[in-house]
DNA sequence: TCGTGACGAAAGGTCGGATGTCCTGTGAGG
DNA sequence: CCTCACAGGACATCCGACCTTTCGTCACGA
């Protein structure tokens, strides 16, 4: 094994064993290095792939931290990973959202608060009558992030939010916009958000299978007539990175 | 935006834009390098990064090159992550896998294929009168991994075995302690399988939902009582980084 | 003709040091 | 007491050299 690879087990290891805490940071490189055994150059390739998959924060001038370890931020690097794959995966992704979101919904609907199912009323208000594309696919996020969240489990709102990358979601609105879906797709929130006001976890979580499944059932047919029409790498360069903690 | 990350996201670009597609090889580092505006050693941390997720695959003396991009392949980098998750984060991991596992077992129960319902038979089949921990735990992992497997979905089957990994050492701990696990897992497996081998779903769904429950429950009970008396990093040095494809 | 083994080019693996850039604590000065 | 410039520490980047592995080539022998 390259003493590369051998480092990054070696730094996991000191995490996973407690001997290094979330917020702690770790011995300067040069340190480090004679620690492990290695160059510094070599500890500096183990060190930013952890830094990649959210483990470490390096910040200049300063040290390499190990962060919160929060699912949210180590299941964020999930959606690193997603961006990759192409439209002919696409609906296996979204067969995964048809599981989850409703699931989602309907835990949102117990456990959700008040104040929080106010400000998702909220999201729904603030949409003119003729949005943009961006404004619907902005909203559209944050509507389905704060279901996600309401759920109280961070590791389910995580990973759905990594599932419904923005670059497959702009993908998908681009072309329900085109449809003039617009309408029904808001009269589903509208519906979702309903029953969530109400406490209805059933009726939620029907909703929210119904909702996804019209997605997929469109994406179905549209991949199957217009072969080559969506083309992956429309939306990119969003380089989202963030909500780094840092104690 | 450190140079690295510019070389991250260029190459990433590069791959989603179709420059570079599955099972292509990349120039050289030397020139990768010098076209990225670098120096190798910042591209090499770049390609080490990338490499760490699965989306590039460096063979030494011949080349890089890109994966096949395939879900499981690219999943598998979660793995790596969740195996950083702490003990307090395992009920949450739990309460995914109640929501996917179920779905999955209702999709096999539909989509399997008669002669892995056969093999997933005898798998229940191949475990001995007084199995030892070990045997049991892998006899486990394997079961679960066939019928998310017989989903259909491979999306939904690596995002199952990813998640299956921290909970893998709560049940060799539940083995260890609890009266009667061994045979109510058992039976609860057999069920899934009838439940799968005469094709209905819903009652597969159910029976993994139970067995699932069952675990989640046992484990909240013992969370509860016995605060840290699970320590983590009980299974480390798993390392598994196997099926990497070579086209 | 075919198999085999040695050779060498090519590419990644590792290393250590030099220099640039950024953050932070600190102490002089107002 | 507050402000700001300075010095030290730590990461960022680059460079160039040398080692190790892989694979294609080619000559040799069966």
């Amino acid at each position: 094994m390259p003493v590369t690879d051998e480092a990054i087990e070696k730094i996991k290891t000191m995490i996973v064993s407690g001997e290094l805490g979330p917020g702690d940071r770790l011995p300067k490189e040069a340190d480090l290095a004679e620690r492990l055994g290695l160059s510094r150059s070599s500890l500096r390739e183990a060190v930013k792939a952890l830094s990649l998959i959210r483990v470490l924060d390096v910040r200049q001038g300063d040290g390499t931290y190990v962060t919160s370890l929060a699912p949210d931020l180590l299941l964020d690097a999930l959606g690193f990973v997603v961006d990759f794959h192409r439209d002919d995966t696409v609906l296996d992704f979204l067969e995964v959202r048809r599981i989850l979101e409703p699931a989602a919904t309907a835990m949102a609907a117990l456990a959700m608060p008040e104040a929080e199912i106010v400000a998702l009323g909220g999201v729904l208000a603030e949409l003119g009558e003729e949005p943009t594309v961006e404004a619907l696919v902005a909203n559209d996020l944050d509507f389905h992030r704060r279901i996600a969240a309401g759920s109280g489990n961070p590791v389910l709102c995580s990973l759905i939010e990594s599932l419904s990358g923005p670059t497959a979601r702009a993908r998908i609105w681009r072309g329900l916009t085109q449809e003039g879906a617009v309408r029904r797709t808001r009269e589903q929130h509208q519906a979702i958000y309903e029953a969530i006001a109400s406490r209805q976890p059933e009726v939620a979580r029907s909703w929210a299978t119904v909702h996804i499944a019209g997605v997929e059932e469109w994406l179905r047919t549209m991949l199957g007539s217009a072969e080559g029409a969506l083309t992956s790498a429309e939306v990119n360069g969003s380089g989202k990175r963030s909500a780094q903690d840092r104690p």
